[in-house]
DNA sequence: GAAGATTGAGGCTTCAATCTTC
DNA sequence: GAAGATTGAAGCCTCAATCTTC
């Protein structure tokens, strides 16, 4: 099972552990967020970034968030409609808008984070203590290797 | 960074590399297989999956997949049109139906399945050699610690 | 009633075309 | 022409209702 060369049952492996963490994860499903929360993903994901660093143009959050101008361009109309965000004229862009969230928004946005940091952290309890630390350095050497 | 009680630090930690993740990995695209083939990444499930082991009921599959029932009846339909797979009722339960892959399919199974294979294993050449099989033991225990 | 399967409605995303502003 | 943004069309998925068979 260990070799020095990555053999076609080492890749096979790495396969079906990745197929199975994502099919687990219901990352399949775009439409609720893994937290529970009623909200769709991407609205969420588009509070924490916009709680990250505001204001923020369409585009830039669409390539934070890797996703299409137009997806983006529904969904801030989305978050709009719910009262969570604004959007204001870029005064040194004509073309440009500016995000931003409002305080009912920044409530949203906080307890969405506080879901999240409990499910994450209940996810992390059950992971033996002495192998936490390995497991986040494996995802970042994962994610390394996918650039 | 290392603790033993899991700390709201190590939360985050574990949250934005899950998240960063599923994002690179291009997860909130369900309509193209990170493989690059031109094939929605369920049918490629299907595919592998109806490899494994056949005959299996729509049901069956489904719940290997993860996936609704009414999705499951329009992914069999599709890979159907495609002439990849053939529906056969089920000799002792007149309910159900029985799915084999055809010859053609069988073909597209395999062909699929070398692409996926050659796109991890360089996927496995980008992690150091020596960080590989912690990286999978890694996997392995957050699998775990989902269910 | 329970389980397998299908159909209709609605949501999220991409792609392509379009408009406006740089 | 390039970039920000919007709109229309199409694909994949879930949920709910329905039909058939156990």
């Amino acid at each position: 099972m260990s070799d020095v060369s990555p053999t076609q049952t080492d890749a096979q492996a790495l396969q079906d552990r990745l197929v199975s963490f994502i099919r687990a994860f219901g990352l399949h499903q775009p439409e609720r967020t893994p937290c529970g929360q009623p909200i769709p993903v991407s609205e969420a994901h588009a509070l924490a970034e916009l709680t990250r660093d505001a204001p923020l143009g369409q585009a830039q959050l669409g390539r934070r968030l890797r996703l299409e101008k137009s997806t983006v361009s529904r969904l801030v109309g989305q978050l709009i409609g719910r009262g969570w965000l604004e959007r204001r004229p870029d005064p040194g862009d004509g073309r440009a808008t500016l995000l931003v969230l409002t305080p009912a928004g920044q409530q949203a946005a906080d307890e969405l984070a506080s879901a999240r940091a409990a499910k994450f952290a209940r996810l992390l309890e059950a992971i033996p203590a002495d192998e936490r630390e390995a497991v986040l350095h494996a995802l970042d050497t994962l994610m390394e290797a996918l650039r």
